[in-house]
DNA sequence: TAGATTGTTAATCGATTAACAATC
DNA sequence: TAGATTGTTAATCGATTAACAATC
């Protein structure tokens, strides 16, 4: 049976999470998998996950559990990752050359096309096969490519006014790294990176650990 | 009136930014914010912020809001940042390197004390002021300088190995950048920077989005 | 005093889990 | 057929918000 509820956005962000271990599962030459066992791998209750995709349809076979190869490219299209999405990184600082480096980002549906920094030293290097470009072009480069994804690694001083840059271009989704909130339009999406707000939430417990270790709960998996 | 109600992980994981805004307005002179005035730059309502206070203890005052200096050091020692935590780093590619220079991980609370990696090329060079030691070496400096806090930059094929050396070793807290979940006793808390899967949830709005603009509701500030 | 804003309670809203009929 | 596992419903659990008395 079909329902029409909207997926809220909880289960949307969960979904990145089964299509990555449905990847090892193939890469491990597996066919099949339940829910039960798909959730101990990600630390996911089996009703969850089955909840979850029940937002999108009916993917699985009683008393069989889903077709790997199958569930994944349904997750895929859902995410919309069937195409592939062209990304600009703004600030090619140290994190920034690591960003547009890294192996990971070069995914399903995601293309790194252009890079910009402010720094007119660093205009005109290469930085994994791509020129860096002066942060004035960033408006043209959005419109001619039809840029819907940024990735924000500036200061948090230069946050915002990047992240106006880009909204004012046309782009609709911007992952910051910036350790800044910055103030977006309602049709606009924001997502944040930030390794020391989650490092600074993980000394509140292991403040209160310190030497009896048997008075936590539950350290497991919190995404 | 005090209760004594354990606050929810969600409400610890909104302290962090609750500090660094407080830092902001420091920075900028301001004295005294009232629970609206935070929540609008952080996009979170004032009751939420209130309520989250709450938790801790009462830190306001009634028709005039709360000292931001005082308000701070309120957080910072709830979050246990008066200490200061050492924490170690695995892994030293690319985004490794961009960590340990990274100047915002200098941050209050938090000192990384040593690189490790499992290239024997890149043992003994210097990074960011630190001397790259073996993996197999993590035992003893995590036991030697009683560290509690490691962030993991390692390939996914090696997440689950290293965490396993590092638990072992007496490492209560874990940053892990490698894109997989692993697993871990119930006394360790993990937490996972996850860039690509963040990129591939906005991707599932920005699908829907395409041209009509005003179908989406609200993209501002999740975090 | 009048205006502003807190801390807290209760109401609302939303997400997770348990349970099970359906069915492979 | 017997065993396993799905998709869905209802119950539970938890988090957010609205409202307001207290009070600076």
């Amino acid at each position: 049976m079909e329902h029409f509820e909207l997926p809220p956005d909880v289960v949307i962000r969960r979904l990145p999470l089964y299509a990555r271990s449905l990847r090892y599962l193939i890469d491990e030459g597996t066919l099949s998998v339940s829910s039960q066992e798909l959730g101990e791998r990600i630390n996911v209750t089996a009703a969850q996950i089955r909840k979850d995709l029940s937002y999108f349809g009916e993917f699985g076979k009683q008393g069989i559990g889903y077709d790997v190869e199958k569930l994944l490219a349904h997750i895929e299209r859902i995410l919309g990752l069937h195409q592939e999405w062209p990304v600009v990184l703004v600030g090619v600082g140290h994190l920034g050359q690591a960003i547009a480096r890294y192996e990971g980002f070069h995914s399903k549906g995601l293309r790194i096309v252009a890079l910009f920094d402010s720094d007119p030293a660093k205009v005109g290097q290469e930085v994994a096969g791509l020129t860096i470009q002066q942060d004035t072009d960033i408006t043209s480069v959005v419109r001619e490519h039809d840029v819907r994804l940024a990735i924000v690694a500036v200061p948090a001083t230069r946050a915002q006014d990047v992240t106006d840059l880009l909204v004012q271009a046309g782009v609709r989704g911007i992952l910051n790294y910036a350790p800044i909130i910055v103030q977006v339009p309602e049709a606009v999406w924001v997502r944040y990176i930030d390794p020391v707000a989650v490092l600074h939430s993980m000394t509140y417990y292991l403040a209160r650990n310190e030497v009896g270790l048997f008075t936590s709960t539950n350290g497991n998996g919190v995404h």
